[in-house]
DNA sequence: AAATTTGGTTTATATTATAAACCGCTTTAT
DNA sequence: ATAAAGCGGTTTATAATATAAACCAAATTT
C-alpha cells in the first residue's frame, strides 16, 4: 500500500490545493469562501503548505488593504499528482 | 466542497476498507500484513470502523487459536462509495 | 518448565486539526 | 475627532486523532 502524503491528506489542505491546481492564483478571502473554513484554520493550513514548499504566499496591497495571494508551486503540483495516484490504489479507480 | 467522511479519511482505516471492499472477509493478521500496521493501531482503527457500523468484527477459534475476521457492512459499502464520489470532486477525476 | 511466539487489547504520548482570542489597520457613524 | 464596527489576517489554546509502547492470556517451542 502506497503512502498517502500527510501534508495533502487533510480535508482543508486538499481543498486548497484542489482549487489552486485549477487557477493561476487565489487570495485568502476567496479560499476562505470556497472552502468555508475559518480564517484561523486557513491561515495555519496555508502555512503548512507553504512550509512544505507546495505553495507560495505573497502579501501585497490593494489600495490600503492587504491582500494575501497563493499559488501552487511545481513541487506542489507534483505532490498533488502523486497523491492522486496513490489514492487511486485505495479507491479502485 | 463536499465533506470528506472523517471515519474514512484516515490512511489506515481507508486501507482496511479498501481491502474489505474487494474480498468476502479478511482476518486481523492478514489486514496487519497488507497494511503494514502495528497490531495496536489496527485494533483501534478496526474498533472505530465497527463502532461506526462500517464493518463487523467476529471472533472465532481455529483449533485452539483465536481468529478475528472482518467484513464490510452494507452501510460501510455505501459510505465508501460516497467517500470516493466526494474525493473525486477534490481530485478532478 | 522456562522462554518465545501469537494474537490481540489497553493506555499513554505525539501529532493534527480546529476554534477562540487577539491584533493592526480602515471604514463608517456620531 | 472619536468611538464603534469591520476587514484581513495571526497566534495560541484546546479538542480530536493517530500511533506506538506496554501489556496480557493462551499456545508453542526449546
Amino acid at each position: 500500500m502506497k503512502e498517502l502524503d500527510p501534508i495533502l491528506h487533510s480535508q482543508l489542505r486538499l481543498a486548497v490545493m484542489s482549487i489552486l491546481m485549477n487557477v493561476e492564483e487565489a487570495d485568502f478571502v476567496y479560499l476562505k469562501e470556497q472552502t468555508e473554513s475559518t480564517a484561523g484554520n486557513l491561515s495555519v493550513q496555508l502555512d503548512k503548505l507553504a512550509t512544505a514548499g507546495y505553495i507560495t504566499v505573497t502579501k501585497s496591497f490593494v489600495g490600503k488593504k492587504t491582500r494575501t495571494t497563493c499559488q501552487v508551486t511545481q513541487q506542489g503540483r507534483e505532490a498533488f499528482e502523486q497523491y492522486v495516484e496513490a489514492l487511486k490504489s485505495y479507491l479502485n479507480l
